[in-house]
RNA sequence: GGUCUCGUAGUGCAGGGGUUAACACGUCUGCCUGUCACGCAGAAGAUCGCGGGUUCAAUUCCCGUCGAGACCGCCA
């Protein structure tokens, strides 16, 4: 068995004989003297081979990434590379085998690999030896250790839940898996393991985690994949605050013990506040340039399209660039234009403020006393830009929502080094599908409503708020969660206001409901994207650099070439006909 | 379902309606005893993703297709 890291070693090993295992990171070979870059998980030790020594007719085959165990003593280098951890010392081999040598690798093991993307995932496992990709997973795992003794040391049982589940009709696609014994039936994979967390709270565990593999058929994004980690934690006999206690410390925990960093109590804002301040449920609160409602001001416009807009309900709300106007060139505004638009935004309108003068776009249309009452209300300051949108609400909000991320990013005004926690919560109890022509569950249809709202679960949908909650980092949702539907009652209430007839609910959740009426206790949870913690711990934007086999945007995997065909006989057996 | 970008030696890129498809890294051969982005000299390596069209001529232009990426919808 491999005994030694090889980057364990400095200079106080000095005169030590070991015995390494490992791989051939580069070769310099100077003729007669040979000089091995080995490496293991640990990192790189630097081998030398003298032309007189038995090793060295062995040493100048070697390929790169070949894997050798060599025996030799530890020394102090003639000259150091003070770049590398161990750049003090060397070994001088006296003895080395070869155990498997490697071919031509596609793409060179470094961080800094010329190889893009798709060629690393298709030789993920080489993929894998580079030290970015490996120290993922490495901190992935720390992660996970901090939150089960964490949680562990609180009194939570992880407790593990079916991967073979019944179909949930609500929320995302599921992956169904067909049965061969039931011929015609299908099992779907867990979207989360959100209905046995709660009979596990039923079923009197009262604080339970896990750390559960989550399986949505959706389309893909730079921060989704089609399987995924939730850290899945439930409790019975709280309320709010309780849970966010627990998981605000845990986050703690983990961003201290990694990070280093002292975090006060996490700010809290309403879902509403949030969409009114920041086009977004999930802000980027590290730079402030919140969207502002002008709608007002403006409300007596002679414009006719914001006229138009104001007459349908709409509103006028505008981002304030700060000392920016010079930097947007009619060129690049078009592109802020063009940006609104994805998001359904008709157009954005923009002012400079130069000379206590305001120019642009809609200067024109604008009255002397609108303009003045802009430029107080706003603030505005030399070389401020406005930018503009006039919409209905949700499209004003989301266009500029997005629109100040993307500027943010552009004029670099969000600081790396900050970590910004906001619980979001008071999330509205339904939103309107124009899909299905029905209100759905906003989070999940066992979420509480607020008591306040009970009453207004079938009278008055559009209002009606929930008692679900999101953990937002840094712009990212980390977790969401809810204090749940604990009587059979208010669940009937919910499936009704979302149109489930009692003969549907029976069907798709009769034994849940059946739980519910044999003493289920209060309770709640969350579930917690483990991968986008560790994006943010490990700073990257790629949600496939901190999984060991991820799927492509199309939801394959490029090595196993997975999914893909399968036999006659297989489809036979699960009575299954492709078309 | 939609919008956009990309596809050229092993890898990453340049190029461009017409002669030998450029460069870097890697690979191979030779030389080299203190390198660590080793150095020096030389060599090999490409049906320019696939199919069709336009053209005297397509790797280049057009259409389709496949693959990769980003975003919108979707993701309770």
């Amino acid at each position: 068995m491999k005994k030694y890291m090889n980057a364990s070693f400095n200079i106080k090993n000095v005169g030590e004989e070991v015995t390494l295992y490992g791989w051939v990171q580069k070769r310099r070979d100077l003729g007669g003297l040979t000089f091995i870059d080995l490496r293991d998980r640990s990192g790189i030790i630097q081998l030398v081979v003298r032309p007189e020594d038995s090793a060295h007719k062995i040493a100048v085959t070697l390929k790169n990434e070949a894997v050798i165990k060599v025996v030799g003593t530890i020394s102090e280098r003639e000259s150091k590379n003070p770049k590398l951890p161990t750049g003090d010392i060397e070994v001088l081999v006296k003895d080395m085998e070869l155990i498997n040598n490697s071919i031509d690798i596609p793409f060179e093991i470094a961080n800094d690999t010329t190889a893009l993307e798709d060629t690393r995932l298709k030789y993920r496992y080489l993929d894998i030896r580079r030290e970015n990709i490996k120290d993922n997973l490495i901190l992935r795992h720390k992660v996970t250790m901090i939150i089960r003794q964490y949680l562990s040391e609180l009194g939570f049982i992880e407790v593990e839940t079916p991967i073979l589940c019944k179909s949930t009709p609500e929320g995302a696609r599921d992956y169904l898996v067909p049965s061969r014994i039931s011929n015609g039936k299908f099992y779907a994979l867990p979207q989360s393991p959100q209905i046995y967390k709660q009979l596990l709270m039923i079923g009197g565990m009262e604080k339970y985690f896990q750390i559960a593999r989550c399986f949505r058929d959706e389309d893909l994004r730079a921060d989704r994949q089609p399987e995924f980690t939730q850290i899945d934690i439930e409790m019975s006999f709280i309320e709010e605050e309780d849970i966010w206690n627990v998981v605000e410390e845990m986050f703690k925990e983990i961003f201290g013990q990694i990070k280093g960093v002292k975090f006060d109590k996490f700010p809290r804002l309403t879902y509403d506040e949030c969409m009114r301040r920041f086009g977004s449920d999930k802000p980027d609160t590290r730079f402030d340039m919140e969207i502002q409602d002008i709608t007002d001001i403006l409300k007596n416009t002679t414009f006719e399209i914001f006229q138009n807009i104001l007459k349908s309900e709409g509103i006028i709300n505008c981002l304030v660039v700060k000392n920016a106007a010079d930097k947007y060139s009619r060129k690049e505004l078009d592109k802020l234009n063009d940006f609104v638009k994805i998001y359904k935004a008709k157009a954005l309108s923009y002012l400079k403020y130069s000379s206590k003068e305001l120019s642009g776009s809609i200067s024109k249309v604008l009255s002397e006393e609108e303009k003045s009452s802009l430029i107080s209300h706003l603030g505005l300051e030399e070389n401020d830009l406005v930018l503009i949108v006039a919409d209905q609400y949700p499209i004003t909000k989301t266009s500029l929502g997005a629109l100040r991320c993307k500027l943010g990013k552009d004029l670099d005004l969000i600081d790396k080094d900050k970590y910004n926690f906001v619980w979001v919560t008071e999330f509205p109890m339904f939103e309107f599908s124009e899909e299905e022509n029905r209100y759905v569950a906003a989070h999940h249809p066992f979420t509480s409503p607020r008591k306040e709202d009970l009453d207004k679960l079938l009278t008055d949908k559009p209002h009606c708020y929930s008692r679900a909650y999101d953990l937002v980092l840094n712009g990212y949702e980390l977790l969401s969660g809810s204090i749940r539907i604990h009587d059979s009652e208010t669940q009937k209430k919910v499936f009704d206001a979302i149109g489930l007839t009692d003969e549907e609910a029976k069907q798709k959740f009769g034994f849940f409901l059946e739980a519910f009426k044999y003493g289920a206790p209060p309770h709640g949870g969350v579930g917690i994207g483990l991968e986008r913690i560790i994006m943010i711990l490990a700073g990257t934007e790629n949600i496939r650099d901190v999984i060991a086999f991820p799927k492509t945007a199309s939801a394959a995997c490029l090595m196993t070439e997975a999914p893909n065909v399968v036999d006659e006989k297989q489809l036979n057996e699960l009575g299954i006909k492709l078309k």
